[in-house]
RNA sequence: GUGAUUGUAGCUCAGUUGGUUAGAGCGCCAGGUUGUGGCCCUGGAGGUCGGGGGUUCGAGUCCCCUCAUUCACCCCA
């Protein structure tokens, strides 16, 4: 094995998975273009304090799992992207996006870094999907988001997922509901662990999906923020379960349901795929209508978003074996050749056919014609030309099905004639570029 | 950061209470068929047994250290 290793956390991807990345990613393309979305890309790393500023400097992204570095000894530090949602927002506030229209509808497929222990569907090199709505959060805008995401996974044939919708309020909601946690909590403290204790000063929502049953029964009892919600943010949130229902898209409640960033309000949803193990959420968002202000807006800007983990996907239909019928496809003609003193008229019929489009692969490093056979068909090429001295003498060459064996010969014109009429593009994705 | 797990051929894995030359299947290469693939048959290449140290006449096997992997906590998509 090579000296050389890929970094802790990261993979290397290589062609057969390409291809199922490149499906989904045309599919998730596709999709969202019936929505409206137009695709952003921003940065790999932004400054750092971008990311302290939105994501909330007690959560643990920003506490501990971001790359950061000084790319000058005294300059300002910068960090590799832990997600996507600063970015743009950065990008639309920098652009002044919101001058030229009111609501922009953006999204994005992107590598993002946190440096964190890596775990099944966990590494420290990720890709996310993920959309952001900005300049509407109304019920309808929230439903239209739920609903654009739930909309790729039926359309890629995901199945058995379980979307969970929980409401956060709004600002002063939380803060009456987060004293009035930290003041049942309390005097239970004892029974809290130790990451537990430090939020209950903190941020003691966070403790409410702690997956630690010692403290999950502790929790049971606890307050409900459903109890603290002012009645328009209630209003809200079930206008949005009601759009929801008509667009027969199923939920669950979850009331301990919170988002580990801190700009999220109101409406927070998740979705988990049963096909995970312990890190078993998909994709996941809500509202963020403060970040705007947080990022120096003079105005609030109505916003909603999600993410979802591209690899955790591809997990979900690996396991679904949704990906098992994609297989790249092989080239049109390989041209086999006798010996290798017909090497220039193999290469120049090669360049013939590529030329009208036809897709030709042919031997490199002088193996038998057994061998170039058996290459053809490890390649899944559909046909084999035979290139050997009577073909030379006669122009006229062996063209032969590899499907259903037929041999017909042909004069070099013929074959393009008949290949390039019926030629396939099976690779590229459909909604790519057009 | 914490806890556990597993490291033997390109891949998936056997390898007995420590014993002589470390195996299988798949894959790869070649031949059987010197101008035609898939199936079949035959042969071949490929291994510092993760690395280092120790115990022993003898270590893939036992002990220690180390590196890496995987899973879980945590966190999150």
């Amino acid at each position: 094995m090579s000296e050389y290793r890929a970094v802790k956390g990261t993979k290397d991807i290589f062609p057969d998975e390409i291809t199922s990345w490149k499906y989904i990613e045309g599919v998730i393309h596709r999709v969202v273009g019936l929505y409206g979305f137009q695709e952003i890309r921003t940065p790999v790393f932004e400054y750092t304090d971008l990311f302290q500023r939105s994501i909330g400097s007690t959560t643990d992204i920003v506490g501990k799992e971001m790359f950061s570095f000084r790319p000058e000894p005294d300059g300002r530090s910068v960090t590799l992207r832990p997600e996507m949602t600063a970015g743009v927002m950065r990008a639309f506030l920098q652009a002044n996006l919101f001058s030229a229209s009111p609501v922009h509808k953006l999204y994005y497929i992107a590598e993002l870094f946190r440096k964190e222990r890596p775990q099944a569907g966990r590494q420290r090199q990720f890709s996310q999907f993920g959309a952001e709505m900005l300049g509407a959060s109304s019920p309808e805008a929230v439903a239209e988001v739920i609903d654009m995401m739930m909309q790729v996974f039926t359309s890629l044939g995901v199945s058995g997922l379980r979307l969970r919708m929980n409401t956060l309020g709004d600002f002063d909601d939380r803060v009456r509901y987060r004293e009035a946690l930290r003041a049942y909590l309390e005097p239970h403290s004892g029974l809290l662990d130790g990451p537990s204790r430090e939020r209950l000063e903190k941020n003691p929502l966070r403790i409410l999906d702690s997956k630690n049953p010692d403290i999950q029964s502790v929790i049971a009892d606890a307050p409900k923020l459903h109890d603290f919600l002012n009645p328009s943010a209630k209003e809200e949130f079930d206008q949005v379960l009601l759009y929801l229902d008509q667009k027969s898209i199923e939920y669950v409640i979850d009331p301990f349901l919170v988002r580990g960033l801190d700009y999220y309000c109101h409406t927070a949803f998740e979705v988990v795929s049963p096909e995970l193990g312990a890190q078993d959420a998909i994709g996941g968002g809500g509202r963020y209508d403060g970040l705007a202000r947080e990022l120096g807006s003079k105005s609030d800007i109505p916003a909603v978003g999600f993410a979802v983990g591209m690899e955790r996907l591809l997990i979900t239909m690996e396991k679904q074996g949704l990906l098992r019928h994609i297989v790249p496809s092989g080239p049109r003609v390989y041209i086999v050749l006798q010996d290798e003193g017909l090497k220039t008229h193999a290469l120049s019929a090669g360049d013939l056919l590529r030329r009208s489009g036809i897709r030709t692969e042919m031997d490199l490093c002088g193996r038998s014609m057994k061998a170039q056979m058996r290459e053809a068909n490890r390649q899944h090429a559909d046909y084999a030309l035979f290139v050997g001295k009577s073909e030379v003498e006669s122009q006229v060459y062996g063209l032969k099905n590899l499907r259903t064996s037929e041999q017909d010969f042909l004069s070099i014109r013929e074959v393009i004639a008949r290949l390039a009429s019926s030629t396939k593009h099976v690779d590229v994705p459909d909604g790519g570029l057009d």
